[in-house]
RNA sequence: GGAGGGGUACUCAAGCGGUCAACGAGGGCAGACUGUAAAUCUGUUGGCACAGCCUUCGUAGGUUCGAAUCCUACCCCCUCCA
């Protein structure tokens, strides 16, 4: 059984903010397992290891005893949460939801034990207000602190406007904690405002206000900005174990140990040991070696780390080429073709203007030999591996 | 409703009749060096039948031998006044 300490220290590993401290500490002491809440939005669940920063705390709730409430916001998901000023969505339907809602499980279930998982929607609350009932929601709140939250001020004081409507997103967001006897709500930084907001609605109905506890939004692997799709800075959950390998290899070394804190289940002691062992000259390699291999086994298993990790040692530090690369085959006629289209068609370059320019800077082979003519005509005999940069493979085969 | 400013490639940002496929910076990609780290240096960054040609500068027209640059209309954004 581990003691308040321990928990506590578990808890607020990694996390940016925990509001309030001794309202968790007591929740705690009183033995019970609490609510944990956490809320999605119900659109595209292409999870990245970003996301992955929140649900891992949600999982050390899990391992510490308490109930994890996972919550789809599919009523919000009508009104848009106004965070940043993005442009309105497009409602989604019922099904669409219900299919987000079964992918999102299968995908954060990984992580999550499904035994101790209890997934709500708040429609199901939210569709039985009526008029009446939202104006005694809306009567708890006052637009001096609405006009608090950052971006509805920056809004307000620059004069874009703000629909009444994206008020009540907070209040709706903050009513589901009241709605499932929320313990604790767990959040981005950017939700700050929203789940503070639950705070004062359970206070108005006479409920223990939860505790809040936002999380860092991860760096994306270029270490600067967030680590999003958009960007192309993201670890997928769902992508094969090699690119994950490489991907979380590329990670600068200064990166990976917020990746151990935020990602690893491993003890911060033995992560600290890591560090000390880099400081007296262990090759940071070795030691990204088994953040890769916790991370690639969670995802996978343990055999495709191993593998992956083989694979990145052949192909990187021996430059062997990989043994799974795709085969294409072309067809052309008699003639033949030019180098630069069939590395175009092979799917190599993106055009064959990139083509010539990537052989003129050295970046293509062909079995491994440096390729310096891109008007080169290969024939129907042609057959061979060919390279472009260190990352891209193909075996190409030219047929009739 | 009135006055002014602006829309340029992935982003920011020059250019304001030919020398502009469009300066510069960031980002991306590639090469060197490495541990596919960082830093650094170099090259590259619209397309194609590639020493040449074709299409790009909010949209549509027009002037001109020639327009991102001038004119007209339209769309969108911003600032100030009411």
């Amino acid at each position: 059984m581990t003691s308040v300490n321990e928990a506590m220290d578990l808890i607020a590993r990694g996390a940016d903010e925990i509001l309030v401290k001794d309202e968790l500490k007591k929740k705690l002491e009183s033995g019970k397992p609490l609510n944990i809440k956490a809320g999605f939005d119900p659109t595209a669940p292409d999870l990245h290891l970003g996301h992955t920063v929140l649900i891992n705390k949600l999982r050390q709730f899990q391992l510490l005893g308490h109930r994890v409430i996972f919550l789809i916001g599919d009523f919000t998901g009508m009104i848009g949460d106004p965070s940043g000023k993005s442009a309105t969505r497009p409602p989604l339907t019922k099904e669409q939801v219900k299919e987000n809602a079964e992918s999102y499980q299968q995908q954060v279930f990984k992580i999550l034990d499904p035994e101790l998982t209890e997934v709500a929607f708040n429609s199901s609350w939210m569709d039985k207000m009526n008029a009446a009932d939202v104006v005694r929601l809306a009567s708890n709140y006052t637009v001096a602190r609405m006009l608090e939250r950052d971006d509805f001020n920056k809004r307000y004081k620059s004069n874009q406007s703000i629909a009444i409507h994206e008020f009540l997103y907070p209040l709706v967001q903050g009513y589901d904690s009241v709605a499932l006897d929320a313990d604790v709500e767990l959040g981005g930084t950017d939700q700050k405002f929203n789940l503070l907001v639950g705070r004062q609605l359970q206070e108005a109905h006479s409920k223990a206000p939860q505790v809040v506890i936002t999380m860092p939004i991860l760096e994306g692997l270029d270490g600067v900005q967030k680590m999003s799709k958009s960007l192309n800075n993201y670890i997928g959950i769902d992508e094969a174990a090699n690119d994950m390998f490489g991907k979380i290899m590329s990670v600068s070394d200064e990166l990976m140990w917020r990746y151990f804190e935020l990602l690893s289940f491993r003890p911060m002691d033995e992560i600290r040991g890591f560090k000390k062992e880099v400081e007296d000259g262990a090759n940071p390699r070795d030691i990204k070696f088994k953040l890769a291999e916790e991370i690639i086994t969670r995802f996978h298993d343990a055999k495709a780390a191993d593998a992956a990790q083989l694979d990145f040692i052949n192909r990187f530090s021996n430059n062997e080429i990989p043994d799974d690369i795709s085969e294409v085959e072309i067809i052309v006629d008699s003639e033949g073709m030019p180098l630069a289209n069939v590395l175009k068609e092979a799917g190599l370059v993106s055009s064959t203007s990139d083509a010539h320019r990537m052989v003129k800077q050295g970046a293509v082979k062909i079995d491994g030999e440096r390729i310096e003519d891109s008007k080169q005509i290969l024939t129907l005999d042609f057959s061979a591996v060919i390279q472009v940069g260190k990352r891209k493979f193909a075996r190409v085969k030219l047929i009739s």
